[in-house]
DNA sequence: GAGGTCATTGTGAGCGCTAACAATTCCTGC
DNA sequence: GCAGGAATTGTTAGCGCTCACAATGACCTC
């Protein structure tokens, strides 16, 4: 049934053996109505005998479309990156687009450049840049580029069209949930600076505290790693018995070692210090204890962003705002409320 | 400086601006050597100021090459997935291609054909799967693809080209450092059934007790995620006082479950069950107590499995085996030994 | 200064497809 | 049995690039 050509068959191969012109295999693909049923039938069995498939480089060249987005993204071990690459894709997909990725170590503003051009060669006709840090979105508006760009994760600074998830919401949230369990203050570790989304969840714990009258303590940095997670807990512990009584943490992963900090300094958790962490990763339901936090829907951030960038793609009116906000939801576990429910009967992550 | 077309330019509009013809653009851009230095300044002034880019289908039509690589993927969210992920995209970009990537939530003979599909119509020239079911690396066997594929995750059992790391190797570490600290037995936490890397876990883990002399117990499964291993932790507290002093889990997840399950049956770790997980995630030298696990250098998969992938698509005779076994190695933390170094002060992961 | 060589540049023919238009066939109704 | 129109099919010209080859010219040798 095969044949086994050096060259994969074309069009015009099909056409042959089915006894038409190639246009009508090209009307039989492209699902032409006017193609009487007795030529499809001749023609789809010419195809499949053939193993025919359209070459989509020829294709994309005569139709000037290659179907194709790029993202660009950093960090992508993460859970917040890796989940919304996820929802990008799958969403794409639905789409009949493809997706290709750059994943790069460090978002910088050549990384980024080096990153559009790569993808700009490879044809892509739009690109979503997953772009966290300020400075690459600010790299983002200037650069010039022949394909629109839609940014994601940069939270509430944005000047190219985005889709976010509402982290200064996320963080009332959190900082409210400890004020009403009673706790008279909230500390913060904080993302890095330079972190857009870390810069609103710092805003959102900062005006949550002030609504309620309370001065906020200085916040103290970590780079979302465990480790400095670690090393910030240990200097929380030492403000122990000295007002320290609740935590808001920017993620989770730093949560997982202040955790572990305050454990080595006899501190508990939740009686001495309520934490609260951020992202809802699958590991924090497992902690110890269990890790309240706040949920983010990365597949809702992949579907609005890819629909966004299709209508500018397609030169629709965009059918909603160009700068998308998605809510986030507070999941309450035992390091903040010590008879929360056992794992497996909360709603799944 | 820019122009406004409604096009983008072509070679041909670069041609003309530069008083040359368009197969000197073509040379100029290819670097080949014969074009006379003034010609070359030219030709480069006369792109630079059209802001002209080579159009990548025209060129693919023409050369009959993409340079595209297809990944196929799933349970992205994952470490170990998005860490390989990781690494094949950064492997195939120094190598100058492309990669379009398919996520699918979940791997069977149809998903695993649709993604095949879909890349083939994207034009990939190759395709990495990282197939760790066992029914997914024999579907990928029989279908019919017009490019080469190269497996990765697959453990010992695969048919194509594969390049994996050594997990029977990897759980004869984990079991023998148990042994070697005087248990004399060790538990099993196992993967899914079908996941070849959890069998060829099992079977290291097997072969280390049966070659010490020990009749290994019953293996427990689980199905990777955290709330499996605690429910198997819970299973695993019943057995402590009655022979159990070690457990060796088959991933750090299921492990960070059985942690959990264990403290809250007031059983010690490590003074009364030691527990060994599996890739070394960054949250595991935070865990309570830090996890001795096995660390796999997913980097590595990805380079070596995209050379592979280059070598069957050029045609050269690969410069190594097509079955590429990479080392595992063990990182001791306090889950095994009470006296561990602090975070920080191990190697990075 | 004829002939040869090399470096440099240009020309023409595809690559495999779709879009636009032209040509043919098949029905209608009268 | 034939005009008129719709349905169906074919023809031609690109899309923008690279490849193979032809043409040009500079330079050298004897």
């Amino acid at each position: 049934m095969t044949h086994s050509p050096l060259r994969p068959p074309t069009m015009a191969d099909v056409a042959r053996l089915a006894g038409v012109s190639h246009q009508t295999v090209s009307r039989v693909l492209g699902d032409h109505p006017n193609v009487r049923d007795e030529t499809r039938a001749r023609v789809q069995r010419a195809i499949e005998e053939m193993g025919y498939r359209r070459n989509s480089s020829a294709r994309a060249l005569a139709t000037r479309r290659t179907r194709t987005l790029g993202v660009v993204a950093s960090n992508t071990t993460l859970y917040g990156p890796a989940s919304t690459l996820f929802a990008l894709e799958e969403a794409a997909r639905a789409e009949g687009y493809l997706v290709s990725t750059v994943s790069v170590r460090k978002l910088t503003v050549e990384t980024l450049s080096e990153a559009l051009d790569h993808l700009s060669d490879g044809g892509v006709e739009g690109v979503i840049a997953i772009a966290p840090q300020r400075s690459a979105v600010e790299a983002l508006a200037e650069l010039r580029r022949p394909f629109p760009v839609v940014a994601v994760g940069t939270g509430s600074a944005s000047t190219v069209p985005s889709a976010n998830v509402d982290q200064y919401l996320g963080a009332r949230l959190a900082t409210g949930h400890l004020l009403a369990a009673g706790h008279r203050t909230v500390w913060h570790l904080a993302g890095p600076e330079d972190w857009q989304e870390a810069a609103d969840r710092v805003a959102g714990w900062r005006d949550t505290l002030e609504e309620a009258g309370v001065e906020p303590p200085m916040p103290l940095r970590g780079d979302w790693s465990p480790l400095s997670g670690y090393r910030a807990g240990q200097e929380l512990a030492g403000w122990v018995g000295r007002g320290l009584t609740a935590v808001f943490v920017a993620n989770d992963q730093m949560a997982l070692g202040v955790l572990r900090a305050l454990r080595e300094a006899g501190v508990r958790t939740p009686q001495d210090v309520a934490v609260v962490g951020y992202d809802d990763i699958p590991e924090s339901e497992f902690f110890a204890p269990p890790l309240t936090t706040v949920r983010q829907d990365f597949s809702a951030v992949g579907q609005r962003s890819i629909a966004l960038l299709l209508d500018l793609i397609e030169g629709r009116t965009p059918s909603g705002p160009t700068r998308i906000a998605i809510e986030p939801q507070l999941v309450v576990r035992a390091s903040t409320y010590p008879y929360a429910s056992p794992p497996g009967t909360a709603p799944p992550g």
